[in-house]
DNA sequence: CCGTATCCATTCCGATACTG
DNA sequence: CAGTATCGGAATGGATACGG
């Protein structure tokens, strides 16, 4: 995939949204852009389709446990646009824990032991098994 | 930004590439393309011109803070990845821990308090200030 | 309300050729 | 090695009109 409506899309369906409407309404692209995502996304199995809940004929689309696990993604995204994209004085939103109330914690890479590992920390090997 | 070619060079300097024919060579891509990708992220603060650092009369590109910052996010879409979207005996490949040679956690949101976060306990909100 | 079909403009990309 | 210039084809996106 890769396009960026495609990652709209799959923010709002990790915030709740489930009906063609609902992304049409909140992410303002044209109909047909919508449409083909849709298709594409419920192809590489991050959405499925159900029948809407409510009485009406059509179809819901929820992620799978695939497009689940997407969250850290798309909560690493957000955390990097809120400190370097955004200046002091907008107004922006965050992520916070229901529980709570109050924000969550910044996603941060870790070793096995604990350790915080920085960028130069840890490199990329073919895999033992 | 947010194309597919931006996201490999950020991958590929994340990993320590500097050369304008590190970048070409490893991912194949058109020299214009690639020269028009290191523009925008040069003008976008993610990458920086400095002089080479042999005696060429060249520059490298290296990451700013604000690049740098972008290691989490490339993490998590490869933890992602190797998760959902390769088959068990293909060969991939691992982020491990220099330090003990081992791979890294896996990322994970947590609340404030420590406790995990799945999809559902989060929620976005007006930034409070 | 939920899509599909069509059309057009723009962007993006690959290949190639050229310069220092 | 490190780019720039140009060209044509393909994919993308927006607008709009249409149908269930």
């Amino acid at each position: 995939m890769g396009d960026w409506w495609t990652l709209l899309i799959v923010r709002d369906a990790l915030a709740g949204k489930r009906r063609f409407g609902e992304f049409q309404k909140s992410l303002g692209v044209a109909k047909n852009v919508l449409a083909a995502r849709l298709r594409a996304l419920v192809a590489d199995g991050i959405l499925e389709m159900v029948p809407a809940s409510d009485g009406s004929a059509y179809q819901e689309y929820v992620l799978t446990d695939k497009g689940r696990d997407l969250f850290p993604v798309l909560v690493a995204l957000r955390q990097w646009a809120h400190a370097h994209l955004f200046k002091p004085e907008e107004i922006h939103t965050t992520l916070v824990d229901r529980a709570l109330g109050r924000p969550v914690r910044t996603l941060e890479l870790r070793a096995e032991d604990g350790r915080l590992l920085k960028v130069g920390d840890a490199e990329v090997r073919i895999a033992t098994r």
